[in-house]
This record gives C-alpha cells, sequence and structure tokens, in this order.
DNA sequence: CGTTGAGTTCATCAGTTGATGAGTTTTTCG
DNA sequence: CGAAAAACTCATCAACTGATGAACTCAACG
C-alpha cells in the first residue's frame, strides 16, 4: 500500500548535532534570546534545515528537552533507604543530575521559565507531577500538608540550581557536592517529614 | 553666568510614569524582552521620549532599579533581637520587601539576571555587598565559615523569591507570609548560625 | 513681544528575528 | 537507469528591535 521509495529518513547524525547545539544554546542564553541561526550555526547547517526537522521554535524546544534524565529511574533513589537520610540523598541525585550532561538541558528550562510564561508552566508542571509527587506519595505525610511540603522543597532544590548553574554565586557555584548534601540535606528533610511550625 | 531662560526642568510626572512602566516591564517580562515601545506605550508616551530621558535602554533599567528599598534600614531590623530569632526575621523583613512596591524592581532584577550577564552581576553584587556582608558580619561566625553559610542563605533565599514570584508555584506563591516565616525561618537560621555537617 | 530651552513627537535607519516556499542535491529502491 | 522521497540550501518576507536627528509645542523669562 505505502510508497516504499527514496531516501530513507534514517539520518547520519545531523538531527542530533541541531539537537545538541539548541540544548548548549538554551541553556546559555533562555528560549527568547536563543536564536534559531545561531543555532544552525554552531550546529554547521542552514536555518531553514532546522524549521524542517522541527516546525517551529517551540517544538525544538520541546524536543530538546524531551528528557535525558528520566525521574522514574531517579526517584527510586532517592526513596531507598531509611526515612532519615532522604534530604540527603534527594540533594545528592539532584546535584548529580545537574552536574550530568542533562543539566544542561535543566539549565535551559531554568533560564526559560523565567522570561517565557508557557516554559515556566512547562516547569511547573514537570516538578509537581514528575518529581514532588512521586517522592511524596511514598513518605506518608498528612494529606493535608503535601502540597506546602513539596513546594518548600523546590524553593530550596529550585534556589540551590540557580545559584550554583544560573547566578553562580561563590562558593556555591563551585562547591564539592557532598558539602552541598551535608549542608542542604537537613533542610529537605525537614521540609518533607519534620514540623512546619515554630 | 548661567542662562536662566526656557520652560523650567520640573516635569509633571512624565519621568515618573515612564519608570513606573519601566519597572512593571522588566518585572513582568526581564531585561530583553521588554522593550521601550511598549514601555512608552503604558507610559502614554512616545518611544523617542524615553530615549530623550534616559539615553540607552541599560540606564533606563539602571534608573529604574535605583532602589525602592534601602539595605541599610531594612538590616538592623533584621539583626534587632535575639540571636536565636536572627532567621525568622529575615525571613519576614525579606518577604516585606517582595510584596511591597518595592518587590517589582527585585522581580525584574531576578528575571533580568538570568538571560543577561551584566545584569546577573549586578544581582551577584547587590547580594553580597550589601545584604549578607552586612547581616553576617554582625553575627561573629567563624569567618573561614562566612562566605558558605552566605550563599546558603542565598540559595533558600531566591529559590524563595524565583517560586513565590516568578514561577508562582502553589501554594508558595500565595501562601500567608507567617506560615512561610515559621517554615523557613529555621532554615536561615541553621545556615547562619547552626552546624554546616552531617 | 520674542528668545530660549525643555518637553514632546515624527519619520526613519539598520539590524535581527522566526518563518515560508521554491528549488537543488543526494540517497535509496524498483 | 530513472523515479521517488528525503536531506538540504537560497532568497525573501513581515515584524519587531534600539536608536537617531530633525522638527514642533509650549511655558518661563527678560
Amino acid at each position: 500500500m505505502t510508497r516504499r521509495t527514496g531516501r530513507r529518513p534514517g539520518n547520519p547524525g545531523t538531527r542530533e548535532s541541531i539537537l545538541d547545539a539548541a540544548r548548549a544554546a538554551f541553556a546559555e542564553r533562555g528560549f527568547d534570546a536563543a536564536s534559531i541561526r545561531a543555532i544552525a550555526g554552531t550546529a554547521g547547517v542552514d536555518p531553514a534545515l532546522v524549521h524542517h526537522y522541527f516546525g517551529s521554535k517551540d517544538q525544538l524546544f520541546l524536543a530538546a528537552m524531551n528528557f535525558p534524565a528520566d525521574p522514574g529511574q531517579l526517584v527510586p533513589r532517592v526513596l531507598a533507604g531509611d526515612r532519615d537520610g532522604v534530604g540527603e540523598r534527594m540533594v545528592r541525585v539532584f546535584l548529580g543530575v545537574w552536574d550530568s550532561p542533562a543539566g544542561s538541558a535543566g539549565v535551559a528550562l531554568l533560564r526559560s521559565a523565567v522570561s517565557n510564561e508557557w516554559t515556566a508552566r512547562l516547569l511547573r508542571e514537570f516538578i509537581t507531577t514528575q518529581v514532588l509527587r512521586r517522592v511524596l506519595e511514598q513518605l506518608d505525610v498528612e494529606p493535608a500538608q503535601l502540597p506546602l511540603r513539596g513546594s518548600l522543597v523546590a524553593t530550596q532544590m529550585i534556589g540551590l540550581a540557580m545559584m550554583r548553574h544560573v547566578v553562580r554565586l561563590e562558593p556555591v557555584a563551585s562547591a564539592d557536592p557532598e558539602t552541598l548534601v551535608a549542608a542542604v540535606g537537613p533542610t529537605v528533610q525537614r521540609y518533607l517529614t519534620g514540623s512546619l511550625s515554630a
């Protein structure tokens, strides 16, 4: 039935090199400031080819974010162990992701979410549905406190990522991961399982 | 000596309305995405007039940021009281500033710092020289730990501001200030004066 | 009045952006 | 080979950006 002639859609890697360049550009400059021309440039490709593959800048961004780190694998590592260590393990896994290649996608998402409403929505939904919900539903905290505890954790984690990878405030920007685990772990632990009132 | 003729430089408020519009625009969209045309539009003014008053977009930004909240007055309010309450007082004062008119300048600075290197430098220097240094030098902590403690505080405070005013993650975005003071205060207290190792 | 100078507007420039559509090259298969 | 389809390029559009400089308006002063 279907026509089966012509050049095979299988790519010699051009598509991937565009995605790499896009991730780097979005991470460095944010969604709005990153230009398709610059992305095509560092990928060694005509700008129109980017549109040919991805249609629009929005779709390119989504494809570039589509996700180098799988929360489904990460969350169990946070939960594996005693309940009192979940805070430290969360910070440790979190820092590991941001220091990995997947981190550039995170920086891109973070940078973009700040001046672009639809990427902010993306970040919000990723945080709530992919990360916080999964962790918190395994910790049998009182359900009414769940959203507050979750978003408090988010304030500390996003603040940490902002200072370490975006604003780059020293010494947090270059600190040894385990130093930060020891310092920030207890904070996350208290937000998750501790008392929140004075 | 000086010529003293012509229309008086005293303004019918046009300059201020431009600054107000600029603060709002920078807060809502960040430095790059905010356009002089849009600012002039909401101020009810010709775009060229903005250049006439402020020269360039950079100078307009600096003028708009120039500063609705004075750290010199705020820091004493954080320090006034017992050493064990400094964390809660810091969060309380911090939230107060962000919920005031001065907060829009803060949001503008924060939004802009993310996709613009020179505004990031501005934010960094403001955090370190105007806020953290002043607070920490009054708390006689061990000098070697001072930078780390300071930047840890910054991660939590900036993360809080990000989630509450930029990403607007609920319920932190709409939470009662005192709820956040009770929840986050102990974190800041520990970063300032507590133990940082496991 | 008439000059002065600040307040204000208009027209316009040069640069960059995302996007489009027609056209060319290259690979694969019958 | 020769047709088909994908990979890729070129020229170009319309929109928007920050910025400039000449011009017009109007209040204050001598």
